[in-house]
DNA sequence: CCTTAAGAATAAATCGGTTTACATTTGAAA
DNA sequence: TTTCAAATGTAAACCGATTTATTCTTAAGG
């Protein structure tokens, strides 16, 4: 709430104080080497003197592009995409950029006019992680605006953008390996049927797996499409009636309800119900018993999409125009005390799939 | 990864295009109403037909600050920090100007670079979230540069910027009076004793409101300086000696843990003890028993202090220059499951005051 | 019909840098 | 000493808008 008297100095000022040109000024702050020693030092001395700070926006006035990425992410509040945000700010900086922060808040309508307003802040590139998936709204403004940019999280391939994402079916895959060894004959999957496909390529994967490892592994999946409000409900009418030796959770949150519903109804964890969870976070290493999970290496998913961004960027005139990649980061398994060999057999039950309304 | 091969269209393509000058296409742009309708008309007309999009950076060259609010916090991953940051987008656009998100990963160092970055972008005004408190280099600097600004959350008061802060003393003698309602008369806080001053200043207001309507309550206080890490087994070795009927964690994960070690100890919560935590979240209403929580509110929070430095920004050459103000937001109090009336009285013990290392 | 003031439109300056095109030094070879 | 190329330096154009100072219209009043 103070004003500011004073006006701020520019390159002119720094110029006639040191006694230079204003070009010259400008060619030892960026670095060039035609100047000659003495004036760079007067330059550098005014600069100094006067405090003098230039002004990134203006300097990037006369380029095409300005030293900025954009980062469009589909919520804030997560965990997920917060680690997201946070691992390509450092990267964006340590390569000269600064990162521009956004979120879609999961609307489509809301990522076009994000990905829109990076074109206008002529951004260098754009880092996008979709609402739906690489075909929704954003991913085709961006490429009819010729922008550069690189997909990541919620997507599998594109024509056009290098796509990056955790390697779901793999991860998926392995948990199916996993539980066939420790003698689980009877896995129940619960997940919620979002707008991302990934909780349902989880799903198939899963199934794919287990049929071809082992066929006589019973594999019931409850995937509800409400709101999750109901999901609990859901989860606990089904218990009711099905005894799985395991569950695996397809989504974070799924993880804690099944948990808290296995608490509920007495069910002891792990002697009763082994229970394993897509998605890992803090808490699950506190709880007792600590929770099994699925870990999404969050940090390499940002290293690699920046990494192909910036690939975008700089070989920008690169005539060869190589086709895009699609990266898949493989997950890593964090065993805890939640999952255990199978318990003793119990009689087996009728195998029955359960889909949500 | 295209090149663009066409020349984005300005202002002064726009401006031939409808046979108008440059700075009749600007005051059309912006709204000016001393201009004829049949060239607005021809205005609108060529805008459309060219798709012109302004350049907002451009736009702002010739004021002495832009569009744009700088939104400093100390991290990006937790839930707190990324909904303040998501409401505050929102705010902020509806207002007309866009946010820029910058963590300061909980470096005072790397804070103050961040406020010098917001003074070089010409920010319109900057909501400051330290990493320790209103007196960190990040505060100082904004002071010295003049800037506008806000300061929030982990803040108390400040002679120059608003302040807007959750009332984590009167919340945590709302708690206290609650306990004592309920009967507890023996009570653990636990709490990390962070840069930060909130956990501390939510320990001694509980001790105080205690001391004050229910002088025969003890309050033991566990605050450990060291790492999460160690948190557990400090809190385990405590509860081998002594038997609080309530814990109240004082931060998030906290209330986690108490909850994991109770179960791993064998006390049933909350029939053998209570539990109340600081900070709510969404696993709270799962887990079983479900955890009352005081309740952050945290959209008023960037609510208000979004409106503070609105009114900062605009109210400028406001001569009188009022005091700051320093606002602080009632936490509400979730009642769930964990925290019942006290159970029947055990031999007392005696009082004792835990200090960790 | 002539003045004159308000209303609209615009050329040019400006913001703070970069880049270009050209001028001036410098230094080594002739 | 002369010559020419390489090394340095600078004025001016430029980026894409806004703002100012000025000119050109228009319309009311005498």
């Amino acid at each position: 709430m103070i004003s500011q008297p004073t006006k701020r100095a520019s390159i002119h000022d720094v110029a006639r104080s040191a006694g230079v040109s204003a070009a010259t000024v400008s060619k030892v702050l960026r670095g060039v080497t035609t100047v000659k020693a003495a004036n760079a030092q007067k330059v550098h001395a005014a600069v100094e003197a006067m405090g003098y700070k230039m002004d990134p926006l203006a300097a990037g006035l006369r380029q095409t592009t300005r030293k900025i990425i954009g980062l469009i992410v589909p919520d804030l509040e997560s965990e997920f995409f917060g680690k997201i945000a946070a691992r390509l700010e450092i990267l964006a900086e340590e390569a000269g950029y600064s990162l521009s922060i956004v979120s879609s808040h999961e609307s489509e309508a809301r990522e076009e006019r994000l990905v829109e307003r990076m074109h206008v802040w002529r951004v260098a590139g754009t880092i996008l992680a979709p609402v739906r998936s690489e075909r929704g709204a954003g991913t085709q403004l961006m490429k009819s605006l010729s922008m550069t940019g690189a997909l990541i999280d919620r997507v599998v391939s594109d024509d056009i953008y290098d796509t990056v994402a955790v390697d779901n079916a793999g991860a998926s895959a392995k948990v199916a390996r996993l539980l066939a060894e420790k003698g689980h004959r009877h896995v129940t999957l619960i997940g919620l049927n979002e707008v991302s496909r990934n909780v349902r390529t989880r799903a198939s994967a899963f199934k794919q797996e287990a049929q071809t490892i082992c066929p006589d592994m019973r594999v019931d999946v409850l995937m509800i499409d409400e709101r999750e409000d109901n999901f609990r409900a859901h989860l606990s009418n089904y218990l009711d009636t099905n005894y799985p030796s395991v569950v695996f959770s397809l989504f974070q949150k799924g993880t804690l309800i099944a948990l808290s519903e296995f608490r509920r109804r007495g069910l002891r964890c792990p002697q009763d119900v082994s229970l394993v969870g897509f998605d890992d976070t803090e808490w699950m290493q506190v709880t007792y018993p600590a929770v099994s999970a699925v870990v999404q290496p969050i940090s390499k998913l940002a290293d690699h999409a920046f990494h192909r961004l910036l690939a975008g960027i700089e070989g920008q005139r690169d005539g060869t125009n190589s086709a895009s990649i699609c990266h898949l980061e493989p997950c890593s398994l964090q065993l805890r005390e939640s999952l255990v060999e199978v318990p003793p057999v119990r009689p087996a039950e009728q195998p029955q799939v359960i889909q949500g309304a």
